[in-house]
RNA sequence: GACCCCUUCGUCUAGAGGCCUAGGACACCGCCCUUUCACGGCGGCAACACGGGUUCGAAUCCCGUAGGGGUCACCA
């Protein structure tokens, strides 16, 4: 049997997280079984779905590198075949027409609330001559599910679940004006897209005991069942906004790379032994379902972060120069030349491993292609005492005279000279970092000093002396001979 | 409320009756490396929700309890 999944969302959002984690188990079983990754967008309910919605999920996936086989389904298209289902099942004496008012629905549900039951309507036309249907109501079309018995499922992921069938109703399938439901679609769809395994949230777990009804009324045996587990917030409760509920264009903009998401939201409900860092290759080779956990797993971005630092790490040095260059022209107004694209390549590799999000990135890259004089961060300016302003005055002198300009001759060059004037690598290495960057952390500074080249180097430290000592260096008694 | 599902360090998880003195990762705390910040290395803190069974033996099986979550539409 060839697997086929599928990915369904209402198209009535952005391609949520959760949405997104669904995507990523549906793909991957599908890859891992050499199977079908099918997409279907549930659009039936015309007054919340939108077409921008329907390109975001696209892009989101896109972004994700979730492609699917074939082209996407829209749900709303398929409603003449959905409906030519329900009409067979109604010519089979398998569904009937229900002409139950708004008003005595209400009442039931009112009757079950008062005696503590879930709303159930109680079939009162299920077996009624449709002669005696009241004029001019358009009815709905019922189900005629069994009424004894129970609805096992065998779900892959939480094992069997058995429904009394006494708990379930008979569920619409077409609407007063003849547009099929939820339930029907999905069934339908499913069917005739030859799904075999659908992987979905645990928050459909009830409606799969209904939809097994319905194809057990098609005449058709249920696909195989994997509800996986919800994600949550940082407290438990369900996933908000604010701790992460945001679409996946939103996780792109903070910066994180799609690797580490997908590694990030593989590992969130999933495990396989001791390992966190797993590539996609490898999470093929591994996937299963009865790996998955049963208990909904809390949403971390301290993970995520350190999982998106490593693959920054790992990234290839031009895809992140790409990756950030309109962050760095948006922060410097300006866009960015030559120059300051061989800079930011030249420093990346110092600069990947001190970031978390390409945002983060982007920040720390900055000063290489800011234009001179540099802004001063307050750190980075009362690092620049008259004391430490003295000592870059024999950095300049030394750095001028030099040869050659790379970072093994200015080290050398600044260590000596520190051994010369007795005082600690870092009394001279900070003030340059202050100088050379505008703030007191920063790559290697003997590396952001080769980067930049001799001649941007001497102009920001010409701009460093050319500074008056600041009141607070005075204040601290260093700036006084 | 009814029905269904879930429950191992703060978090994500490993664990399918003896390999468990419960392992890894993130976070946190030390130390090392070091010109800063990171990275990296070493070490530390920290969990089987509770109560009964079954068994020679239970984190692992069964039953309760508690807690958490989901679903109860002519929405998807």
């Amino acid at each position: 049997m060839t697997v086929v999944t599928r990915f369904a969302p209402s198209p009535t959002g952005f391609l949520h997280i959760g949405g997104a984690r669904t995507a990523l188990f549906n793909w991957l079983y599908a890859r891992a079984k050499g199977g079908r990754f099918l997409l279907r967008v549930e659009d039936t309910d015309r007054a919340r779905s939108t077409d921008e919605a329907v390109q975001a999920i696209l892009d989101g996936l896109r972004w994700l590198e979730l492609g699917w086989d074939g082209e996407w389904v829209s749900q709303f298209a398929r409603r003449e075949r959905h409906a030519e289902v329900a009409r067979t099942l109604l010519a089979e004496g398998k569904a009937y027409y229900c002409y139950a008012s708004q008003e005595e629905l209400a009442e039931m549900r009112e009757k079950a609330k008062a005696e503590g039951r879930p709303m159930r309507y109680d079939g009162r036309w299920r077996d009624r001559d449709p002669s005696e249907a009241p004029p001019g109501v358009p009815p709905v079309v019922r189900l005629k599910a069994p009424q004894e018995g129970e609805t096992v499922l065998d779900d892959k992921v939480q094992g069997p679940v058995r429904v009394e069938n006494a708990q379930l109703d008979d569920m619409v399938l077409l609407r007063a004006d003849g547009t099929p439901t939820y339930m029907l679609s999905v069934v339908v769809d499913d069917l005739d897209m030859g799904v075999t395994h659908v992987i979905r949230g645990d928050d459909h777990l009830t409606n799969a005991a209904r939809q097994t009804q319905l194809y057990h009324a098609i005449g058709a045996e249920a696909p195989i069942w994997a509800h996986i587990p919800l994600i949550h917030g940082p407290d438990g409760a369900k996933l908000s906004k604010r701790h992460g509920a945001l679409g996946v264009e939103a996780y792109r903009d903070m910066g994180y790379l799609p690797e580490a998401l997908r590694n990030y939201l593989l590992r969130l409900g999933w495990g396989h032994g001791d390992d966190e860092i797993i590539s996609t290759e490898q999470a093929v080779a591994w996937f299963d379902l009865e790996a998955v956990g049963r208990g909904a797993a809390r949403f971390d971005f301290a993970k995520l972060d350190h999982l998106n630092g490593y693959y920054i790490r790992e990234a290839d040095d031009d895809r992140l120069v790409y990756d950030i260059a309109p962050r760095v022209e948006a922060a410097v107004g300006r866009p960015l030349d030559a120059t300051d694209r061989a800079r930011m390549m030249a420093g990346m590799t110092g600069l990947k491993q001190r970031a978390k999000t390409l945002a983060e990135l982007a920040e720390n890259t900055v000063f290489y292609v800011r234009r001179r004089p540099l802004p001063m961060t307050d750190k980075a300016r009362g690092l620049l005492t008259a004391d430490a302003l003295e000592l870059l005055g024999h950095v300049r002198g030394a750095l001028a005279d030099l040869a050659t300009w790379d970072e093994p001759t200015v080290e050398a060059t600044v260590r000596l000279l520190a051994d010369e004037h007795q005082v600690k690598l870092g009394k001279i290495a900070q003030p340059l970092r202050a100088a050379l960057t505008g703030s007191a952390t920063s790559p290697g500074i003997f590396e952001v000093a080769a980067v930049l080249g001799r001649e941007e180097t001497l102009g920001r430290l010409d701009d460093a002396l050319a500074s008056k000592a600041p009141a607070g260096a005075a204040e601290a008694g260093s700036a006084s001979n």
